[in-house]
RNA sequence: CGGGGAGUAGCGCAGCCUGGCUAGCGCGCCUGCUUUGGGAGCAGGAGGCCGUGGGUUCAAAUCCCACCUUCCCGACCA
């Protein structure tokens, strides 16, 4: 390609509204305009990468036996009415209409389409299993779209659904996927965190998500050094029983008595800590929430806070509220800010650290009033513990007990078993051997295509630009003549971009008549992983530069040379 | 949904507080000449519904109201 005609806008200033390195690059780099927010275009730039993503994925998706398809993008309202998620989505779903009035969604997700798709075609047990994937635009009305390609409102995914007659059959299908994944990552150039999720409302066991860890990144991952645990800090552990020995041992086993304090205007734990003077460690915070309409007293230690999807997760709800002013008022009498368990009627649920402490202090229900010397089983009832807080870092691993690292990552893909939870409200049935209706087990697999791009410029870039891998660069390499009126460099940049193009490879020929510097600076913006420099100083020798980007390194060699050398670099 | 910032030429910004000439600057763009190892020089030029609508005023980019768009932070921690 010559740049002269390739239509690749780059630009020496840093766009206002980009924030992270990643959305400035793509912008500067000239891969990718905006439309709306989360809504972009990909230039031919932008494109090639996005392309040369797509070929790795549909190689390995291949590979590990998957079928690749094209599923519909507009999707009728009853076919999400069968699995209940069109209101569960709610906002988060483009809605529209036909010129009948009949209501449609541009699709955010494709469990429903592909389990009515296969529903429909596979009766027998001899047609499964069966794995199939696509890679299609998804369209979500975030309530935040961020970072550019991060969090989009429009974006591609390549996601995967497999169909099995049990859940062994699956499991082999899911390894595959996973091992699969695992082989994409590090072809993009990405180094890869797996760690186990929750796969939350979507149901079925084990999920796991394919996290690269940046400091841009959405989602909070929990690391353990020691034993190699990693999760998502959004999924509810099960405490590792050396804690819960270390916590119950903790407990104190003689009690004083209980006794209110007046406690005038104080309403956080940090008031409250100051002026009694106690640690807010020895506060017991009691939160009102609704669930699906019903109270629920959710209890932390007083300088913990809730995480709210693991709580989500454990009481199995979508529809988690705090409650108002008003609410907390009349469920325990006292005003916000002055809440505790002692003679609170409403459900309660327990942060598994809350069960090592004893003589604490809460809220007493009752204006500017708190209790000290509160002690579960004497003065109230926890009916449940489960993990609630949010992780910090040094929180015990639930593993083996270590001290866990908190780190952010981006994820980039997410497996899920979702078991029957669509098969079973969708239909999806087939005749096993036994000649029994059996509902079908299913898998889903997803991968943010769009997003890589993205994660691969914020672990690869400089100062000067982005470093691509060559697995996904745009262009292998650039061929720079410095100076385009002298007609020595011109012919003979043309020579080894005639030579280079008739081996296969993909180059850019930088013809333009720009001085030096822009081509330079260009050069490095867009990342382009060799440079093939002829300038005075080399062909003085006889000889062509050829510099890495990623390391700086430079070589010359032999003009009539150049080509197989950079066939050689460039593993062609 | 709540809070904060921003909207003036393709991009980055000044002007607005304290209303008043023809609305500026840098980069980019076009033409010509000169240049060519790290975003070049000179000369000439094109390009603006000052986000939208309403209001105040003799007069609005500037003051007031509403709305739209966009970026960031937070998702009510008692």
């Amino acid at each position: 390609m010559r740049r002269s005609e390739f239509f690749l806008p780059t630009l020496k200033e840093v766009p206002s509204d980009a924030e992270i390195r990643s959305h400035q690059l793509m912008l500067r780099a000239g891969l990718i305009r905006r439309l709306a927010s989360g809504i972009y275009y990909y230039l031919p730039f932008g494109f090639r990468v996005l392309q040369r993503i797509i070929g790795i994925v549909r190689e390995e998706m291949n590979g590990a036996g998957a079928q690749e398809v094209l599923l519909p993008a507009v999707h009728p309202k009853e076919l999400w009415d069968e699995s209940g998620r069109w209101d569960l989505y709610g906002e988060d779903m483009f809605h529209l209409f036909d010129r009948k009035k009949r209501p449609f969604c541009l699709a955010p997700t494709h469990e429903e389409a592909i389990t009515n798709l296969v529903r429909n075609e596979v009766r027998s047990y001899k047609e499964l299993p069966l794995l199939l994937y696509q890679i299609q635009t998804k369209f979500r009305d975030e309530p935040r779209p961020r970072f550019g390609m991060m969090r989009c409102r429009e974006f591609l995914m390549k996601d995967a659904y497999s169909f099995h007659r049990d859940d062994k059959c699956l499991q082999g299908t899911y390894k595959k996927v996973y091992d699969a994944y695992v082989r994409i990552f590090r072809r993009c150039g990405l180094d890869c965190e797996i760690v186990e999720a929750d796969p939350g409302l979507i149901g079925g066991g084990l999920s796991h998500e394919f996290m690269v860890l940046a400091p841009s990144g959405e989602d909070i991952v929990v690391l353990c050094p020691k034993c190699g645990y990693r999760a998502n800090a959004d999924k509810p552990d099960k405490p590792s029983d050396v804690e819960r020995q270390t916590s119950y041992d903790l407990r104190r086993t003689t009690h004083d008595e209980m006794k209110e304090v007046n406690t005038p205007d104080m309403k956080t734990v940090e008031q409250v800590s100051a002026f009694l003077k106690v640690k807010p460690s020895q506060l017991v915070k009691t939160l009102i929430y609704y669930a699906d309409g019903k109270p629920v007293a959710v209890l932390v230690p007083g300088d913990r806070e809730v995480n709210e999807a693991k709580l989500m997760s454990v009481l199995k709800t979508a529809g988690l509220k705090l409650a108002s002013a008003d609410q907390i008022e009349e469920l325990t009498g006292g005003p916000m800010g002055f809440s505790g368990p002692v003679g609170l009627k409403a459900g309660m649920i327990a942060d598994h650290s809350v069960a090592g402490m004893s003589d604490f202090v809460t809220g007493a229900n009752k204006k500017d009033t708190h209790l000290f010397n509160v002690n579960p089983d004497r003065d109230f009832k926890i009916e449940r513990f489960e993990d609630l807080t949010a992780a910090r870092d040094g929180d015990p691993c639930p593993k083996c007990g270590a001290g866990t690292e908190v780190k952010t990552g981006i994820e980039l893909g997410h497996t899920f078993n979702l078991g029957t939870r669509y098969s079973s409200a969708m239909k999806a049935k087939f005749l096993d051997e036994d000649g029994k209706e059996k509902i079908m087990v299913m898998g889903c697999y997803g991968i943010g295509v769009s997003r890589i791009i993205a994660a691969v410029i914020e672990q690869h870039n400089d100062e000067n630009g982005i470093i691509w891998p060559f697995s996904i660069a745009p262009f292998s390499a650039v061929i720079l003549p410095l100076n385009m009126n002298d007609e020595t460099q011109k012919k003979l940049a043309e020579e080894i971009y005639e030579g280079l193009t008739a081996k296969g490879a993909d180059v850019l020929l930088d013809d333009r008549n720009e001085p030096a510097g822009v081509k330079f600076k260009d050069a490095d913006l867009t990342g382009i992983p060799v440079k093939v420099v002829l300038g005075d100083r080399a062909l003085k020798e006889g000889k062509v530069e050829v510099q890495l980007r990623s390391s700086g390194e430079k070589q010359k060699v032999e003009k009539s040379e150049a080509v197989s050398e950079i066939l050689k670099l460039i593993k062609l």
